[in-house]
DNA sequence: GCAAATTTTGACCGATTGGACAAACGTTAG
DNA sequence: CTAACGTTTGTCCAATCGGTCAAAATTTGC
């Protein structure tokens, strides 16, 4: 076959119909089973039964365990960061962060998945995706702190470290993904309902609003 | 045995010099373990060996493996809620905040593994120490709630919600331990080094203390 | 010093795991 | 219809897992 008119450009083959639809299948089992157990205390099994197939059939798409965890995290990169690229200079710096910390909560509310599986996978020591946290991430907030920064030099918002500030902002509003089930067996059955999300979201806006706000005199 | 005079009152039997030790030994090395893999993702193996011990020798302490872990998190909710359980009425509220935070902020720059542990098992829903939460947690939180709540009363803090004040607490200090990979990797090698303990109390002070002042006007 | 109790070890077991493989099955283009 | 290709399955394997057990080595109480 080398050489073949119609050979494909080296490693990454066309897909058939098929192999798309069952990806995408074993990707959303995996998302699943993964984000609940982590890498090593999920199984293929899990997944296979998760997705409605046989894990040989399973492994016929993915070759290995591994190989599904790293397509599931870069394609969660991607979408994970989305929110902080969106971070602009145009607008009013305090709305802007403000859209920012609501865009990151609502990503804790609906994909709380994707949220534990960067948590896990991170907890762990990021073996798997160090070099996107030292590439990627790491360029992409440089980028947003030197925005952040423009604002405090132009007195817009109060002085204190970026850096910080990006990092207290993924910890609170990823904690309610991630720690979910102690926020809610906290907070009771009364106060731990769907209108949480409501009021960590009043919170959040009322501590960073203030605590960035440009201090008089 | 039985009806002898030195017998010992029922379940928790009077431990040995040896077993004692051994216990603490391998409760260390568990922690080492666990901590950085996970409750699945550790063997009894891994911990024997990281206690200088065989699996055989181990298995005679501690008879199954999740004895361990329970063991362990027992122990660590102790510790870990002593912070909290400091927080008093006495004294001004910034003031015992701002201690709050950085006694937080000490405890995941000196005992990371110890939050790893924690968050581990939450991010696995509990399965393990659920009761726990319930149970002393939930109480505990509800108690130091109506302390910031009689602050808040008397005009001392801004008016917020108390649940998600002491969330966002934990979220930004425990940040440190759980991801501290994540964070050492964006800060980079000038940034990332030990001052970054520093830099985060100051932040975290910063936004705190100048989030709850009361405001004039 | 010695007997009883405690501690340590090597060998072993059944269950589960990630993965390989060839055969069987289905689909599709000509 | 049929040959070629893509898909699915049952079976199997070696490695690893948590845990057992009896025997050996050691410590301890007297």
């Amino acid at each position: 076959m080398v050489g073949g008119v119609t050979m494909e450009t080296a490693a990454p083959r066309r897909r058939t119909r098929i192999q798309q639809e069952k990806r995408e299948l074993i990707l959303e089992a995996a998302l699943e089973v993964f984000s609940a157990n982590g890498f090593r205390g999920s199984t293929i099994d899990q997944i296979a039964e998760a997705a409605g197939m046989s894990k040989p059939n399973l492994l016929y798409y993915f070759r290995r365990k591994e190989d599904i965890h790293t397509t599931l995290m870069q394609r969660l990169l991607d979408t994970w960061l989305a929110p902080l690229r969106e971070l602009d200079d145009i607008g009013d710096p305090l709305t802007e962060l403000r859209s920012y910390i609501r865009r990151k909560l609502e990503m804790a509310r609906d994909y709380p998945r994707e949220s534990r599986l960067f948590a896990n996978e991170i907890l762990q020591g990021a073996p798997r995706i160090m070099p996107l946290i030292e590439g990627e991430l790491k360029s992409l907030v440089e980028e947003k702190v030197e925005v952040i920064k423009g604002w405090m030099r132009a007195g817009k918002i109060a002085e204190t470290d970026p850096w910080h500030l990006i990092f207290s902002i993924w910890a609170t509003t990823q904690h309610y993904a991630d720690f979910d089930v102690q926020v809610r067996a906290v907070l009771g059955t009364d106060r731990g309902g769907e209108g949480r999300f409501e009021d960590a979201a009043r919170f959040l806006e009322h501590l960073y609003l203030q605590g960035l706000r440009v201090r008089q005199g």
